[in-house]
DNA sequence: CGTGTTATTGACCAACATCAAACTTAGTGG
DNA sequence: CCACTAAGTTTGATGTTGGTCAATAACACG
């Protein structure tokens, strides 16, 4: 398709998230290449959007690693997901007016706001986007159970193994990473808000998945030793992306 | 209206539920009232869908508790969420196609069964069905998400007068109770799976809860004794639940 | 009344948290 | 380029929450 080459860099990312997930034609993928975006990087450890706030755009993001967090009495912090390029980690703000929730970049990004008005526009065009971006919602909230269940009945080991699996299957999916490559910008502690540990257990958790002989470990960058074993372990199953096409 | 006269209390229900949470008109309820409904009566812990299923039509508890759960290896039973009367539980099987958990009763439940395609139709005809449905599942995402902070970062007896306070507001904007009453039809075991903790445990904290004087108990109905109080405890503020109309 | 389920209790244990210190790494400014 | 600093990681010691196991008590229901 001809015009496809004129599509920007930032655009094809999204399109490539939807169509990992959903069926797009070329006029879908046209139409979403026209959506207008609001540039903005944003530094590590930063909050893109606070709980409480309304919003009257939607934030997508292109590089870099966003999570959604909540704060609990205590100030403890439990991170709720984790969001990669072409994720659109606040999309539910077109129907729920207020934040629930507070938005933040774990590492340096780059993210797009995407006018509400613009995409409920898109979706009403173009039937087969709405589709696409309530599938992504869907899967969102598919994702939400697997990690209730995560830190409700796992244990600390099974825990981290399973973020791993998760964002590791998530990466590739994205094509964002090689093969058993698995680059987490995250500090010990912040895995812990994600898994529900302290920063302490998590380091001894990391070490345990080493001594195993699952991971090995390079700055933030992991590499995985032993995929099959390693899920194992995680007790991890990829059905709950709903991917359309599963890994191996 | 005159024709709402006419409209069945099972109906009803669904009216109820969608109107707490989204602006709806008389035409809007009369064509919520023409939904085809295959009624089923459900047996306490039989389960109405499975994990790895795929679903043709969506649940609508009409009576009864229902709730959604996964499980996780060695047995371990997680419980995603309660579903009271006018819930759709398994509304992303409209476009999830391979169930990602189990839907079960925990209490003898009575439930409709309605056709996607139906669902589909009337959300296409009137767009404000179709976003309150839409508004329906991702509030859906939003209780996961405040289930995650949940079993993640609080303590066992946050966690239960959590748990407590959720149900407590949302059956009392459905009607479901009066005042200081909570009514749920779970055995220790059931709200351990729903909180992550052991049976053992949860008797203990329940035990707790009435020490403090924030409750008492009489079979399976606790009544609220020191709702501020509750709430206090356990860290609990409603406004991730998105109601229209705030309680008290 | 008997039987199976649920609630309760006690004793003990394991997983994970907390605290504090040492060590490593990555920036940063001179 | 190096010294300084702040942030992150690692380790050890110790504490606490909540789990496990097992026995008993209370209920629910036919």
């Amino acid at each position: 398709m001809e015009q496809m080459s004129q599509v920007s860099p930032d655009h094809a990312r999204l399109i490539h998230q939807l169509g990992s997930i959903a069926v797009l034609d070329d006029a879908d993928r046209l139409a979403l290449a026209g959506l207008p975006f609001r540039l903005k990087t944003v530094a590590e450890n930063r909050d893109i959007a606070r709980e409480g706030s309304r919003r009257t755009e939607v934030c997508l993001v292109l590089e870099g690693l966003v999570c959604r967090y909540k704060m609990v009495a205590g100030g403890r912090r439990q991170i709720l997901s984790f969001h990669l390029s072409g994720d659109l980690p606040d999309l539910q703000s077109i129907h729920l007016d207020v934040m629930d929730h507070s938005l933040s970049a774990l590492s340096a990004a780059r993210v797009a706001f995407i006018p509400h008005e613009a995409i409920r526009a898109l979706s009403r065009k173009r039937p087969a986007i709405g589709d696409a971006l309530m599938r992504h919602a869907l899967i969102d909230g598919s994702i939400f159970r697997e990690w209730i269940a995560n830190v409700g009945r796992r244990t600390a080991l099974e825990r981290i193994a399973h973020v791993m699996c998760e964002t590791y299957v998530r990466m590739r999916s994205l094509n964002l990473v090689s093969e058993g490559e698995l680059e987490l910008p995250l500090t010990q502690a912040e895995l812990g808000d994600a898994t529900g540990l302290s920063n302490v257990h998590v380091n001894r958790t990391l070490q345990e998945l080493r001594r195993l002989g699952l991971i090995t470990t390079l700055k933030k960058k992991h590499t995985i030793v032993d995929w099959d074993q390693l899920q194992e372990t995680a007790d991890f199953d990829s059905a709950y992306l709903h991917l359309r096409y599963a890994l191996t």
